[in-house]
DNA sequence: CTGGGCTCCTGTCAGC
DNA sequence: TGCTGACAGGAGCCCA
């Protein structure tokens, strides 16, 4: 579920109202992807001082050091609750704070929430390690995606999954940044031109923004931690559209799989 | 270093 | 109606 957009418009929903709380008690359900790496305990009586996101990555900083490295991954959403509710079969963290309950909702559990004493050591440094340039900063142009993409023989649509170019699309925008750019997603990551890598960093930064503003993609079961569902996916051009007709062009988009994941493209517009 | 494939887990839906 | 298999927004890890 969560890209940068819906990552994004998580942590706009919840950081305000948890800057300053002091932890009450934590509540683990199931396992998430890694242990906590921490007593629970220990995170009693600690302070939020902010959070920040780093790619699909939410950093829970605590004033007195250390922080929550927090990952939604296909299926996690984070939610404020009365703290009364009692955790139901899909709630796997709760943080109790004086200004509220933090609930992870993850069916899937493929989220995950570790203890770091840094966010450029420990366990998050090494998550973090890997990680490309964020999409809005000034440091992403055509000219770096260009550059990284040299010797790259593997497709552009894996190329931009793989989020050691760049972070933040997922499978919905980097489908739809490709159409944005007229780019065939099978095209080999290495001969993409400049021209076009000024295109497709366009895109991404562009499509990315555009759900930003639409509150992210709401295919099943997204929210904010307000409970607000996003609209993008009402404006999807090609991302779960197969057969459909394309919306300049009327032919039929395609669906082809690459890696183990789904791409959806227009076979006209996007071109090698 | 690059690339390909597998894996974690649960829910939903199409098809028979 | 009930069962089975495919598929789903991510990404770390292992091996060639």
């Amino acid at each position: 579920m969560p890209e940068l957009p819906e990552v994004e418009v998580t942590r706009l929903s919840f950081a305000q109202r948890i800057r300053g709380a002091v932890v009450t008690g934590v509540l683990l359900g199931k396992p998430l992807r890694w242990p906590l790496g921490l007593d629970p305990g220990a995170l009693v009586g600690q302070r939020v001082a902010d959070v920040t996101r780093r790619g699909k990555y939410l950093w829970l900083a605590f004033a007195e050091g250390g922080g929550l490295l927090m990952h939604l991954g296909m299926s996690g959403s984070l939610a404020f609750t009365d703290g009364l509710a009692e955790p139901g079969r899909h709630d796997h963290f709760d943080l109790a704070t004086t200004l509220g309950t933090l609930r992870l909702t993850d069916p899937r559990r493929f989220g995950a929430v570790v203890w770091s004493p840094a966010l450029d050591a420990g366990p998050a440094a090494k998550l973090l390690a890997g990680l490309g340039l964020e999409p809005f900063a000034p440091a992403f142009t055509g000219s770096h995606l260009h550059g990284a993409l040299r010797g790259r023989r593997v497709a552009i649509k894996q190329a931009l999954l793989a989020g050691d170019i760049v972070v933040g699309a997922g499978n919905i925008y980097a489908c739809e940044a490709l159409f944005e750019a007229g780019i065939d997603p099978r095209l080999p990551g290495h001969k993409l031109s400049r021209p076009r890598s000024e295109r497709l960093a366009a895109a991404v930064r562009g499509t990315l923004a555009r759900a930003l503003e639409l509150g992210g993609s709401t295919l099943r079961d997204f929210r904010d931690a307000h409970g607000m569902a996003g609209a993008f996916q009402l404006h999807a051009h090609v991302y779960g559209r197969a057969g459909q007709p394309c919306h300049t062009c009327g032919t039929a988009i395609r669906r082809i799989v690459q890696g183990q994941r789904a791409t959806y493209f227009c076979p006209l517009c996007q071109k090698r």
